[in-house]
DNA sequence: TAGGCCATGTAACCGGTTACATGATTAG
DNA sequence: CTAATCATGTAACCGGTTACATGGCCTA
């Protein structure tokens, strides 16, 4: 179960928040390694577990800024998230743009190879870079061991690149052929 | 661009298939640690890149089965998947309700907690065993990087989830204060 | 003064899943 | 005789993204 209201209540118990901070949270945050949530679907969200009565929202003006709404995770809401992550994980989704590109090097020739594997190694190294600063101010247990979870997965990634991919870059189409499609 | 289209595309790219050969490929087969697609999708995807000339599509009857309509990638059909792959790969995506449930470890009892290592131990053992006997007999240098690259990752999970199984278990719940809730 | 951040929300659209419909063959 | 595998396809639904609407404040 693993929606946008799930994010939600996930979020909330760690504390209250606004829907523009949760959105924040779920794609630059603590949790974007998890999940991806546009307004568009946070905020129908939010209301709509209000009204079930599993967070409470309570408008909050700001001098200078607009008016937010801060939301409150329930009793309720803590024991429907609670159920939720009770019941054994589903299978890990992992999609690679990278990988299918990485599979299918030989349609390529070797410049856009070169490319995409710059690309990645780039964007993991920003990656564990980020992770490695949550890391470094942590102070709640299980979002450490998390993020040295994720650490230890994108490192074994990036060392497998580096150390691979003249291997990977050999299989690229040749100049010539390239050039003759 | 790693929708159902692209998807079938790149299995065509590697032999003719009918729909359902395609769907076992990328639910069980080498594709399936890319993408998952139902039949729902697939069918009438294979339709509209029929009829955009990207695919062609050939009835074979068998005897004893039902007919089956065989797909080939067409020279626009390359062109296309070609041209969909060789600009730079987008963020790789990674969901994992498991690690959702470590993160909020503190809010379940510890069987909770051990039962969802147990599964996610042996989904990745499953998944690496699998992945092993891909790479055992794998005539394609690409799909050949690509196992190898998924088996170091997955090793890398399992081996950390082993050894650091016991500090997570141990941020759960004391069982007498989840009994109290 | 232009662009970016704060902040909330709606509506159109889309890609995909789930469930249904159909039917023959084979293995337990 | 039942269940599974082979095989294709449609229709209802749903969850989510994208784009739009609005508006004030701050920074470059």
């Amino acid at each position: 179960m693993m929606n946008v209201r799930t994010i939600c209540l996930a979020i909330l118990s760690f504390g209250e928040a606004s829907g523009y901070e949760i959105r924040k949270l779920s794609t630059e945050g603590d949790f974007s390694y998890f999940v991806y949530a546009s307004f568009g679907a946070i905020y129908p969200a939010l209301n709509k577990l209000e009204s079930e009565g599993l967070v409470t929202g309570r408008l909050e003006t700001q001098a200078g800024k607009p008016a937010k709404k801060i939301y409150a995770i329930t009793d309720a809401g803590r024991a429907a998230f609670r159920e939720a992550l009770a019941q054994p994980p589903a299978r890990d989704i992992f999609r690679s743009e990278f990988l299918l590109i990485a599979m299918c090097a030989d349609l390529q020739n070797p410049q856009v190879i070169r490319r995409a594997i710059d690309t990645q190694v780039a964007q993991l190294e920003t990656e564990i870079e980020q992770l490695g600063l949550i890391a470094a101010d942590c102070d709640h247990p299980g979002t450490c061991w998390v993020v040295n979870y994720g650490l230890a997965c994108m490192r074994t990634s990036l060392a497998y690149l580096k150390e691979n991919r003249a291997s990977l870059e050999a299989l690229a189409m040749p100049p010539a052929a390239a050039a003759a499609e």
